[in-house]
RNA sequence: CGGGAUGUAGCGCAGUCCGGUUAGCGCGCUGCGUUCGGGACGCAGAAGUCGGGAGUUCGAAUCUCCCCAUCCCGACCA
C-alpha cells in the first residue's frame, strides 16, 4: 500500500478531549476519529488492527469448536419481555419503535436472541453440547462514555453462549472457553490477569474476568502472592483478629452537635476512622436493615445484597432512617435497641472502644465494645476489600491494581433456558432444560488495551500479530531514477508476500520517520542514500535501536527474521 | 444525575475581565522556489455561522438570559 494513496491522518497535536494514552495515540496515529460522544469511526489503518484482532478471536473460537453466527442488532421487545429483562435492563438499553409502534431494543447483549435461535433448532441431547458465537456491534446507553474506545456507546463484542445437558458439560464448555481466551489474549500480545468476578445482573454462578492492568482501568483488582485474584466487587478478605491490648473503657454518651459524617467524627474525636462503627440503613426488598461497618471501610452493596439474600437493595430515604433510629441521618448505631435486622461486617468485632451513633440527635457513644454493648449476631463480609487486607486463601496482605476488563466468562445457569423455555429430550426421552454459559470479549477495548501496553514516547509499538502492516517502508529517493529504484524494493517486498505500507510521499526524512514511529508498524525498512550509493537497505524494528543493513537479494529474508 | 471546566478555521490556542473599523497566532492545507537521513525554509494564498437562540446596545466573540454539545471528577455499569 502506498501511503500517498492511503488515508493516515496523523496529528502532531492531540485533540483536547483525548486524555488517556491509548485514546491520544489512536487519534494521533490516524486509527480512529470521533463521531460524537462514545462513538468512533475506524479509519482504514485502525480497522486493519481491529480486523486482525477479530481474526484471532475467530480462529480461536473456531478452534474451540464454537459456531459463528451473525445476529440482528435490532431485537424484538418480545424476547426481552420473555426473559424479563425488558423491565430489568433499565435505561442503558436503547429502545426504539417502528412505524407500527412495535418495540425493539438495540441489542446491548444477545442472550435472548441467541437462546431464541438455538431453542428453535435443538431438540435432542444429540444436538448438545453446542457453543455459538458472533462478533457484532453492541449498543449501550452508557451514563458516561469515557477513555475513547474503552467505554463507548457502540462497540464490537464477541459474544458466545454454550448450551449443555448438565453442569458437568457446562464445566467442560467453560474450560474450553477459558483456554481459548488465554490463547486469544496471548496472541494479541496482551498480558491479562484472570480474576474472580461477580456475575452481576446477568445472573449465574461461576465467573472470571480477564483484566489488563492499567492506570486507566475502571475496576480494582485484589491480588495476592498465593495466586488469589479477584475484582473488588467480589474479593473477600479475612478478619485480622487483632484486638490489641487496649483495656475496655466504659461506655459513655457524648454530645456531638452537628457531627455527622465520618470526616466530622474524625475531626471531633481526633482518632482514626477505623474506631467508628458506621451504621447505614438500607431497604432490602423494601424492608429496612442496618449495616454496620468500621468508618474506614466502604460498604460493598453487592456483597451486602448477597449476605441478605435480597434481590433489590437501596439506601433508605431519610424518613425511614428517622423512623428507625428516632434521629436524623448521621446518628445511627447498633447499641440502643434497634428493631430491624442488623448485619455486621467482619471488621466490626475487632474494634475496641469504638464510637457509634446513639440513635439520638447530636449524640454518640464512645467506649463501645462488641459482646458487651451489642451482640454480633449476623456477621458477614459486606465491605470491599482494600490494599493490605488479608487474603482469604492464605492470609497474606493483598495488593491492589486497576484493570481494564477485556473479557468475561461465566456460567449462566438456567436463567434464560428456563425463562425462555428451552428444552431437549435426553437419552431416556425425558424433557430436560439445558444449562448455559456466556463468554464475552470487548474487541475495541482489547485494541485500546494493547496500545496501553505497547507504546513509548514516540508512539505505538504494535505486537506483530495485530499490526496493521508487517513493514513500514520509508522511501527517501529524490530524483525520478532514485524513486524508481525505491519502487523496485517495494515490489520486491510485496512479491515476497510481505504486507507493506510504503511511504512514498514527498516529505522530509524526519517527517517520515516520526510518522513511522507514531504508527508503530513493527519493522521499518529505509531505502535512501545508503542504498543509492552502497546498495544497502536498512532494516530496523520499532522497539529496538539497532539498524541492520541488507543487500537487495537478502532483504526479504532479513525482514522475515526481524518480524519474528 | 450531582460537582467542575470548555466551546473562536481541519487540529492546538490567544482575544472575552474593561463592547468599537479588515477576529489573530502556531500546525496542517494550496501554489511557486530553495532544501532533503529524525517532524526544513522563503514568498504568495485558501479556509471562520466566534456552539445555537433570544435580549441589551448606535455597535456584541466580548454584557444578560435560555438552550445545546464536549471533557474531567463522582455516583452507576455484562
Amino acid at each position: 500500500m502506498k501511503l500517498s494513496r492511503y488515508m493516515v491522518p496523523t496529528l502532531k497535536e492531540v485533540p483536547s478531549d483525548a486524555v488517556v494514552t491509548s485514546h491520544r495515540l489512536m487519534i494521533r496515529a490516524g486509527l480512529i476519529r470521533k463521531e460524537s460522544a462514545g462513538m468512533y469511526a475506524y479509519l482504514p489503518l485502525g480497522f486493519r488492527v481491529l480486523r486482525k484482532i477479530m481474526d484471532i478471536v475467530r480462529e480461536e473460537m473456531d478452534r474451540a469448536g464454537a459456531l459463528e453466527f451473525l445476529m440482528p442488532e435490532m431485537t424484538s421487545a418480545d424476547l426481552w419481555k420473555e426473559s424479563g429483562r425488558w423491565d430489568t435492563m433499565g435505561p442503558e438499553m436503547f429502545r426504539i419503535k417502528d412505524r407500527n409502534g412495535q418495540e425493539y431494543a438495540l441489542a446491548p447483549t444477545h442472550e435472548e436472541a441467541m437462546t431464541n435461535v438455538v431453542r428453535q433448532i435443538v431438540a435432542s441431547y444429540r444436538d448438545l453440547p453446542v457453543t455459538v458465537y458472533q462478533m457484532n456491534t453492541k449498543f449501550r446507553d452508557e451514563i458516561r462514555p469515557r477513555f475513547g474506545v474503552i467505554r463507548s456507546k457502540e462497540f464490537i463484542m464477541k459474544d458466545a453462549y454454550s448450551f449443555d445437558m448438565n453442569e458437568k458439560g457446562l464445566e467442560e464448555s467453560y474450560q474450553a472457553m477459558r483456554k481459548a481466551y488465554r490463547r486469544i489474549f496471548e496472541r494479541c500480545g496482551l498480558e491479562t490477569i484472570p480474576v474472580e468476578a461477580d456475575t452481576g445482573s446477568m445472573g449465574g454462578s461461576n465467573s472470571e474476568e480477564f483484566m489488563v492492568a492499567s492506570e486507566v482501568g475502571e475496576e480494582y483488582l485484589l491480588l495476592c502472592g498465593c495466586g488469589y485474584r479477584a475484582n473488588q466487587e467480589k474479593a473477600e478478605y479475612r478478619r485480622t483478629g487483632r484486638q490489641g491490648n487496649e483495656p475496655q473503657a466504659d461506655i459513655k454518651k457524648v454530645p456531638t452537635p452537628d457531627v455527622k459524617t465520618i470526616d466530622d467524627l474524625v475531626a471531633f474525636f481526633k482518632c482514626g476512622a477505623d474506631k467508628f462503627l458506621k451504621s447505614i440503613i438500607y431497604l432490602a426488598d423494601g424492608k429496612p436493615v442496618m449495616a454496620v461497618v468500621t468508618g474506614d471501610r466502604e460498604i460493598n452493596e453487592l456483597k451486602l445484597k448477597r449476605a441478605l439474600g435480597a434481590t433489590d437493595l437501596e439506601l433508605a430515604p431519610d424518613t425511614v432512617v428517622m423512623d428507625v433510629t428516632k434521629a436524623p441521618v448521621g446518628f445511627a448505631g447498633p447499641v440502643s435497641d434497634i428493631k430491624i435486622p442488623v448485619v455486621y461486617d467482619l471488621s466490626v468485632a475487632d474494634v475496641v472502644n469504638g464510637i457509634t451513633g446513639a440513635n439520638e440527635k447530636d449524640m454518640h457513644f464512645t467506649g463501645v465494645n462488641s459482646g458487651r454493648d451489642f451482640t454480633v449476631k449476623n456477621e458477614a463480609d459486606i465491605t470491599s476489600a482494600v490494599e493490605g487486607d488479608m487474603c482469604p486463601k492464605c492470609g497474606a496482605a493483598m495488593s491492589v491494581k486497576k484493570g481494564i476488563e477485556v473479557g468475561h466468562i461465566f456460567k449462566l445457569g438456567y436463567k434464560y433456558t428456563k425463562s425462555m423455555n428451552v428444552t431437549v429430550l435426553d437419552e431416556k426421552g425425558k424433557t430436560v432444560t439445558p444449562i448455559m454459559g456466556c463468554y464475552g470479549i470487548g474487541v475495541n477495548r482489547t485494541m485500546a488495551a494493547i496500545v496501553e501496553q505497547h507504546y513509548d514516547e514516540r508512539g505505538i509499538m504494535w505486537p506483530r500479530s495485530v499490526a496493521p502492516f508487517d513493514v513500514h517502508m520509508v522511501g527517501l529517493g529524490k530524483s525520478p531514477e532514485e524513486i524508481a529504484r525505491v519502487e523496485e524494493i517495494y515490489d520486491l517486498l510485496v512479491e515476497g508476500g510481505i504486507d507493506v505500507l510504503y511511504d512514498d510521499r514527498q516529505a522530509s526524512p524526519g517527517f517520515k520517520f516520526a510518522d513511522a514511529d507514531l504508527i508503530g508498524i513493527p519493522v521499518r525498512v529505509t531505502v535512501g542514500k545508503t542504498y543509492f550509493s552502497g546498495g544497502e537497505i536498512e532494516v530496523k524494528s520499532r522497539g529496538g535501536s539497532e539498524i541492520l543493513k541488507s543487500a537487495k537479494e537478502n532483504l526479504v529474508k532479513l525482514v522475515r527474521e526481524t518480524m519474528k
